[in-house]
DNA sequence: GACAATCTATCCACCTTGGATATAGGTGTG
DNA sequence: CACACCTATATCCAAGGTGGATAGATTGTC
């Protein structure tokens, strides 16, 4: 029996683990603009609440799939409260894993009839 | 401000949820019998747990998603024991909707660059 | 001057989950 | 013959994820 995959033991990813992947994937982010653009990309179907967002901030670093980052905008556009955060090969890795499975489950959704058309 | 939608409330759907109501889209089946299906139509990737599989059914048919039938196989092919359950309309709707609501985080992860192929 | 938005963080209650446990007959193996 | 596993249902518990409330501080808007 072959070791554990790492990525793969995290596996199925919590929903809003993913979305901030999702965010994290186009540009560094702090949290409350990744809770912005989460609303913004699902139009408004989704919103994280505040409790989920820092849990699951603290929860991806201490996994190792984000990490803050000390790098920030020019001070005239930035706040100092902000944190900011970037997501690490590992969290892509894992999160083109996620994409795999949740691919995978769809595809079993449309044999059974109940993806009738993409959108 | 219309009315919810009583299958949309439903959503985001428990993932045993969605994979009893797979497994009954084929036929009416039996607890033991959904246990198997799920397990084989994901190729041993979703193993569902006792507790999760009885609680779920007693949880869909309170929110009317499937219903008992009494209708029995050939008594030398049955089996006192079983339970048979069947997937009703209201069932099928939310299982589109979930469907759909599926389809659609994929379509975001692959613009992520989160789906690669679909295998 | 009040209210909403920005920004982080913690707490609580609720729900879902896997795994253990219980019960019980049937089947297979050493 | 004993033990283990399969079939079949059901309940319990601990662990984990979630939304919403709460908190506190600053900035922007009517």
């Amino acid at each position: 029996m072959p070791p554990p995959d790492p990525a793969s033991s995290l596996l199925p990813l919590p929903a809003a683990t993913l979305h901030i992947l999702m965010a994290l994937a186009v540009e560094d982010r702090h949290g409350y603009a990744i809770l912005q653009d989460v609303a913004a990309r699902t139009r408004g179907e989704v919103k994280l609440g505040p409790g989920t967002l820092y849990r699951s901030i603290q929860r991806m670093l201490e996994q190792g799939l984000i990490v803050e980052v000390r790098e920030r905008p020019a001070p005239e556009e930035d706040d100092e409260r902000r944190r900011y955060y970037r997501i690490t090969p590992f969290g892509a890795e894992v999160a083109r894993g996620e994409g795999r499975r949740l691919a995978e489950l769809v595809k079993l959704a449309r044999a059974s009839g109940f993806v009738t058309r993409p959108a």
